[in-house]
DNA sequence: AAATATTTTTAGACAAGTCTAAATAAATTA
DNA sequence: TAATTTATTTAGACTTGTCTAAAAATATTT
């Protein structure tokens, strides 16, 4: 069994990975956990021991397949957890990350194998990230627009955000910006990279680190 | 905040007060804790440091006011996780004493709420033991009579049992016996101290442990 | 009350997970 | 290529929670 440390290191290598696709390095995998560089060598030297990352020195690290599975395996209990806080116990979609983070070390696979039937078996979190199945497998969603991208006159719907910040949920929130809100893009600054949107009858203009973390998937 | 750990210890330090009223021994804490009597000093130090137990060296230690507020607010999520648990995701009562011990440790206050919330304020857990509200005020039952008590011909129900090993509970389950099933005491044996009772029609014959782990309200 | 037994504490150790400071390897720049 | 910078690892330390073995305090028995 996996400590909590652990689990959360074999998440972290997992999402950076998504992104970085190769071995991931010391100093990045540091900076994701908000640990020391010679602290992110001792834990590699534990999981590479455990056969769930490959790891040689100064090469960084890679999941192995077994690694893959586990890491899975926790952002399924995550994002699980998450769709029951919206769901069922009526928080806020910005509200559920830091609880999630606790819930998803809970040890049982009956426990998530229920939670999964009795939420009707979700395929996405609060946030549009899609949720492994008991088997690891889920649905890879179209992360791959985003606001920034559609062109001017474009319209599309809001599929999915960077899991973020609180401030850029609350952000969302006070906009009334949630999954599925339908969005046109009226105009684009080039000299700011700001964007002016027509959201629900209203026009608003985002600056450009809200428009690269909003994915928008075209109508 | 306390770690999953001095949590655990504060908890068998008020159930331990709950059946043996004074300052609870070093040795009695240990046993109770799986571990040895020095850890438990160690322990016993930390907390009396943090105000939450008050502890003279070799007087045993005793929860203060702090302290039990802490220990009922770790029962409370216990209890509300284990209705969760077999309310809404069909868990047998004998399944869910686990996994509320790590759930226990989830550190929000308003997840406990919406939780209470969402569950429509149970009063007792799913073995009968009373939940502390958010204030850690809970209803005192009847768990002073037990199944053991009851007169040759008296009559009752059960109010709860003695939160056991799985055994325990695959055992009254074989029996079908859970809370509110009524039970009838047919006769008693002095040379054993077993007793025959009569449930649901059928006369079943029970040894003296699990007689005195069964609580029963008369009729 | 003295001797004995039991309980509790202390002293020193270890594993997990982290840190700082120093050493070493790799990458970049000149 | 040599010098310099950056990335990574090693060495040694600290905290938490546990352990064993030994010492000290308390309780029980003769
Ligand atoms: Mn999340
Ligand atoms: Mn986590
Ligand atoms: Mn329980
Ligand atoms: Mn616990």
């Amino acid at each position: 069994m996996l400590s909590q440390s652990e689990e959360n290191y074999l998440k972290a290598i997992y999402s950076l990975s998504e992104l970085q696709g190769e071995a991931i390095s010391t100093n990045l995998l540091s900076e994701k956990m908000s640990t020391k560089p010679s602290s992110v060598t001792d834990m590699v030297k534990k999981l590479s021991d455990k056969k769930l990352i490959s790891y040689k020195k100064y090469q960084g690290c890679e999941l192995t397949i077994v690694g893959k599975k586990m890491a899975l395996q926790i952002i399924r209990k995550h994002r699980l957890w998450e769709v029951f806080l919206v769901k069922k116990l009526n928080f806020g979609w910005d509200e559920v990350h830091e609880i999630a983070e606790q819930l998803e070390h809970i040890q049982s696979t009956k426990l998530t194998d229920h939670l999964e039937e009795y939420l009707g078996f979700p395929r996405f979190d609060p946030h549009g990230d899609p949720i492994p199945d008991k088997n690891g497998v889920f649905e890879k969603i179209n992360k791959s627009k985003v606001l920034s991208d559609v062109i001017i006159n474009g319209k599309g719907s809001v599929v999915g955000v960077e899991d973020g910040s609180s401030g850029f949920f609350q952000f969302l929130n006070r906009y009334e910006i949630g999954l599925g809100t339908e969005i046109q893009v009226i105009e684009k600054f080039d000299f700011d990279l700001s964007i002016l949107v027509l959201i629900n009858g209203k026009e608003i203009s985002f600056s450009s680190v809200v428009a690269n973390k909003i994915f928008i998937q075209l109508l």
